[in-house]
DNA sequence: TGACAATATGAACAACAATTCATATACTAA
DNA sequence: TTAGTATATGAATTGTTGTTCATATTGTCA
């Protein structure tokens, strides 16, 4: 048990904000497949099935928020995770999930 | 560094659910309120400066999502946390927070 | 340079979610 | 039973967000 104190206003709207950012299945989805290793856009495209032009958009959602990066090579354009927290974030999610529901 | 297992489009969808309804202020605060102790719907009005409504609302949708559980006294409905999951995930969203912003 | 490939982005649209308002329900106490 | 309090809920509204479409940008290589 951790000790525990009360956010202010701008801590929940913060916290919010990221749990927000991760709470789309798309995005998720994205995350999942980055949490394997690093990907291009366009592997990104072909392993989650979804349009390039959705794929740049929910990116960039993800970068402005700090939870991936990216590097340049070329025409392509590499993103990966920025930190672990979200990792364990996943993690405890999927356990809550599967304790909770059938 | 905990293994990967790459989840199935359900689970991806269910882990989005979860944190969408996590990801959100008014459901947030009263998450926190309740983290400190069970409350009331009065006293979570009173605490988070919502409407009735507006409360009675949100921790229904916190309820059918396994978030929280309430036990009836007379007129008073009181609400509290299922469980510790919920804790630990807010504990390191916010640590990710103070790390990632200023 | 010109043609092509990879990625990004603005605008529009459609779907969804948060909030409010009015009212219903459930319980207490007189 | 009646009045009053606590909570729940349906409907309407308003605001937000995901997705698509069209197009722009950036880089490669003939």
């Amino acid at each position: 048990m951790e000790k525990f104190i009360m956010p202010n206003q701008t801590e929940i709207e913060k916290v919010g904000n990221l749990f927000k950012i991760i709470g789309d299945s798309t995005r998720l989805k994205l995350i999942f497949l980055l949490l394997e290793k690093p990907k291009t856009v366009s592997e990104l495209c072909q392993t989650s099935g979804c349009s390039q032009s959705l794929v740049s958009h929910q990116l960039k959602i993800l970068k402005d928020n700090y939870i991936v990066s990216s590097s340049k090579q070329g025409n392509f354009v590499t993103y990966f995770l920025i930190d672990e927290h979200i990792s364990i974030l996943l993690n405890i999610c999927r356990t809550h999930i599967n304790e909770k529901e059938n």
